[in-house]
DNA sequence: CATGGGATTGACT
DNA sequence: GTCAATCCCATGC
């Protein structure tokens, strides 16, 4: 059986708890794809986020309905991607960082030019080399594909989380707004031991 | 129209 | 640990 993608209404929560419960959700494209294990969340109100500028012609996806795909350049090289959240007219997002790969694994290896699993997935870059989504994947539409995202399966429990500071920014660093799967070893990086604070899923 | 800054990665000292 | 690659787009002249 198919497994369903997570509809509108999964989206247009607040971006915290959207970033927190794509976790153990399965992303997939193309055959390839994985189970996310590390979030980050933006949000119009704080200058890390893209959507802070305001309306532009980058920007307009964040504030439009949620569960599009923000598919953006980092860097001059790197596509990252982005699940549009919280009602339309609100710019915000959550950034897909890692998955632990599940399907198309040897596609994903050839992809990235790597063997080790731990390689294909592990960071907003590479999973998204691995999965060869690029940025006319920008503004799809996650419900329908072909960027699909799955709900866990309703018997799982909700995963333990590691919370913490979002990597790689330089405004808003204080804000622990990054999600990861607990002990996982597909993360983009560990996180730092001493700032750990620990969400259980109940 | 010119400029500068990244939500990164991989190679190298 | 440091650092370059490389391009989109927001901003400012």
């Amino acid at each position: 059986m198919r497994s369903q993608a997570l509809d509108a209404a999964f989206y247009a929560r607040p971006v915290l708890a959207v970033a927190r419960d794509l976790i153990g959700c399965a992303l997939t494209h193309s055959g390839c794809g994985g189970v996310i294990v590390e979030t980050e969340a933006y949000h119009d109100s704080e200058a890390a986020c893209h959507a802070h500028v305001g309306l532009t012609a980058r920007t307009h996806v964040l504030f439009a309905t949620p569960g599009r795909a923000y598919v953006y350049r980092s860097y001059g090289i790197h596509a990252l991607l982005n699940a549009v959240a919280e009602p339309e007219g609100v710019g915000a997002a959550v950034l897909i960082r890692a998955l632990e790969p599940t399907h198309g694994i040897d596609a994903m290896r050839t992809r990235r030019g790597r063997d080790r699993q731990e390689d294909l997935c592990s960071g907003p870059g590479k999973l998204t080399q691995a999965l060869g989504i690029d940025l006319d994947q920008n503004e799809s539409d996650l419900t329908l594909g072909p960027v699909r995202i799955a709900p866990r399966a309703p018997a799982q429990v909700e995963p333990t989380m590691v919370v913490g500071p979002r990597i790689g920014i330089t405004k808003a660093a204080e804000l622990p707004w990054r999600f990861c799967a607990a002990g996982s070893r597909f993360v983009s990086r560990p996180w730092p031991p001493g700032l750990r604070a620990t969400l259980n899923g109940a």
